[in-house]
DNA sequence: CAGCTTAATTGTAATATTGCAATAACAAGA
DNA sequence: TCTTGTTATTGCAATATTACAATTAAGCTG
């Protein structure tokens, strides 16, 4: 016991579920504001941004990276981190799809 | 150690973060859509469709009530559940916000 | 090459989440 | 009241997540 039973649920539930997961920490979450704040490549600095240790903000920038929402580019000494656009996007209509519109009138006793 | 050090981060990024966790389960997002699918108050049923045993079902409800994007109303002998539209709409929101567009050409190395 | 800087990895402890059996609560009907 | 049906709670085990110190890796500069 204790381990999520993925397989009583349909993919897209699951990639909801996983893609939720990404972003329900709120360094991620920062991680990802800084990043779209800055609409740009952003090598190093965000170590002092969040005020986490090193390892813990490189262990949240490899799950980032493992569901593929941002990318990392090696640059000389340094890593040059941004949004991956493509899949920032998928996640955008995920979730929209997800939050249709609920009739506020007649669902609620 | 281990524990979210939620005092580092902005009020938002925390409940984007907590909002996000809310739903970073296949069986919450599996309740979701099956009482947005209804569209209406669900009385029973939910243990049936979800295939986890009852106490567990039972404990991602409560979970979905504490951040109140469902509520459910005792309905003699069982319980109604349905969406809270209003903090629906909340959640909708806030995530509309966060997934701002994002300028595919000048943001990525 | 030696030293410096920056990021990733490893190892480990603390905490949180998931899942279910057993049990409790509670209302409706016999 | 006793039973039945339905949901909630408790207790516990398994797994996952979070955090950081220590270390490693890898590129740059003198």
């Amino acid at each position: 016991m204790g381990a999520t039973k993925t397989d009583l649920f349909t993919k897209q539930q699951n990639d909801i579920a996983n893609m939720a997961k990404a972003i329900a920490h709120p360094a991620r979450v920062a991680i990802l504001q800084y990043l779209v704040k800055k609409n740009a490549c952003v090598t190093g600095g965000l170590v002092e941004e969040l005020g986490l240790a090193q390892p813990t903000t490189s262990q949240h920038l490899k799950e980032l990276k493992n569901v593929g929402i941002i990318q990392g580019t090696i640059e000389g000494t340094s890593v040059s981190y941004c949004i991956n656009p493509k899949v920032w996007k998928q996640y955008k209509d995920l979730f929209n799809t997800f939050f249709k519109d609920v009739n506020p009138e007649d669902n609620c006793c």
